[in-house]
DNA sequence: TCCATATTTCCAATAATATGGAAATGAACG
DNA sequence: CGTTCATTTCCATATTATTGGAAATATGGA
């Protein structure tokens, strides 16, 4: 991965709206949302929530599918694992690993 | 992880230099490296180095420690490490995770 | 105490980004 | 082919970040 990628990604990245609307479509998986209901969620105009989609877009973070009339916006998890491989890459001088593995998904533990 | 922290922190790794004198910072583990050998490494003016060393250490990124004449400079792994977990929170949506492991020190491969 | 070296602060010019209303565009379906 | 609903573009303004030279500060050792 190129440097000046990772920056404009994290720079995309680096907004409270745009952080929000990424962690969502991360959190809905391949599906993702479409742009009305992103607007629901988080309670953006028009103009704000699509220019906010297309600055992500622009930086290779979410992808965007035409269904029906909708359009679905969805997290790229090839370009989120490329960034966060980019932060961790020859990491630690030979010391074990300081890095956590992956958090997400666990097996499911019952509260 | 607050909202607010995180977006500081992307904010802070979004900037070449302080991408650069991160991933640099990570690759040192613990150590960590002087405020010289950084300004070495990447070529940077006193005052720039200085003024991005400071916006990552007030982001929470790294940590200073004094050593002798020296202020060594090392990555802080909890605030990565809390970072990285906030990306992917809740993940996948249920489906298998698409989240890759943590890439870092992986059990070393003879080339 | 005083020196030498390491690091930070001060400064002000330049450049980039976020915002939302209204209008324009795009897509699907009858 | 026109209607309807979803999404994007246009616009101007206000806020914020980056830069390096020179001077100031801090530290340890003699």
């Amino acid at each position: 991965m190129e440097s000046i990628t990772a920056v404009n990604q994290l720079a995309a990245l680096a907004q409270e709206h745009r952080l929000a609307i990424f962690r969502l479509l991360v959190q809905q998986g391949q599906e993702g949302l479409a742009v009305g209901r992103i607007a629901e969620a988080l309670g953006l105009a028009n103009a704000t929530l699509s220019f906010h989609l297309k600055t992500l877009a622009t930086a290779g973070l979410i992808e965007a599918r035409q269904d029906g009339r909708f359009i679905h916006y969805s997290a790229s998890f090839d370009a989120m694992n490329a960034l966060l491989g980019f932060l961790s890459e020859n990491c630690c001088a030979g010391e074990p690993c300081l890095i956590a593995p992956a958090p997400c998904c666990p097996p499911e533990k019952k509260p």
